[in-house]
DNA sequence: CGCCACTCATTGATATGTCAACCAACTCAG
DNA sequence: CTGAGTTGGTTGACATATCAATGAGTGGCG
């Protein structure tokens, strides 16, 4: 009884970190005046270092759906930090390119990202991470059907 | 260099496992003929566990923000699960009850949860459990902003 | 009593998550 | 070449997250 207890209060510990942590950063963004989402920097970063990439292959890349990709780089389109052309050998699939507004993000926002980093994880050992992640990964196995 | 490509940041892995963990409670869920989400099971128990709470309590409870609560509870109890009363000694308020079909939601999936949260934590002994909610809380701590 | 501040709750707007339906383009077996 | 199946992408419907504004009730206090 007291054991399934524990397991219970981890993943709402879960839950509290990962909203502590998504609030914490996209009040750091919005301080400094950029006007995306934490979700769309994801994007819009994954299609910067990965050029080349189908929404799809963006949408694994950040554990997101395909439909809230194709929604996410809409917005990112509409504000001017994304380009879409067509692709010049797959009719189906666009060509994903940033502007340079869109780089101009990037530049930006990159060090709030890595101090909002440091930040939420002060005071926390490397090798903590090390089997946080370790233990996060093996969770995801576990619950993923794909094995 | 510093961590900056997004698969190296510990919050994808994060992120990843509470999505995974998600998708597979519900599945068994609905799996098991119960038409309720995730979300609504942790309002409906959390109501059922400590009564006369208000919206509020229970959104503190289930770290959820009180807009959604609100609509949650108004999906259980367009669903049948809950009923709300006028509360007696305050107009702002209601009183919240489940139905008899709200209680029988409880029995049913009670069960279920528990052997999700096994599955899920498989081959995850119980220290390591107890480090990595001791390193989520301290995690939601350093992003939260009232200390 | 009547004003005011605070609390509880609801609602709207926008973004995202999830599932499902759908279309268009590509691929390949026959 | 053709038709079936696959892949890339979009859209709709519904649920939730977040922020902001608002409504409504309560309690304190002059």
């Amino acid at each position: 009884m007291a054991e399934s207890r524990l397991q219970d209060v981890l993943f709402y510990s879960l839950e509290s970190a990962l909203k502590a942590y998504r609030r914490f950063a996209q009040a750091r963004l919005h301080a400094a005046g950029i006007d995306i989402t934490i979700d769309q920097w994801l994007v819009l970063k994954t299609i910067h270092e990965s050029a080349d990439l189908t929404l799809q292959q963006v949408g694994t890349a950040v554990f997101k759906d395909f439909a809230s990709v194709t929604r996410i780089v809409q917005l990112l389109e509409r504000k001017g930090l994304l380009v879409r052309k067509p692709h010049p050998s797959d009719g189906r699939r666009s060509e994903l390119a940033l502007t340079v507004a869109g780089e101009a993000v990037i530049r930006t926002v990159e060090p709030i990202a890595q101090d909002n980093r440091r930040q939420a994880l002060d005071g926390i050992g490397a090798e903590q991470v090390a089997l946080l992640r370790a233990v996060l990964n093996r969770i995801t196995e576990n619950c993923d059907p794909r094995d």
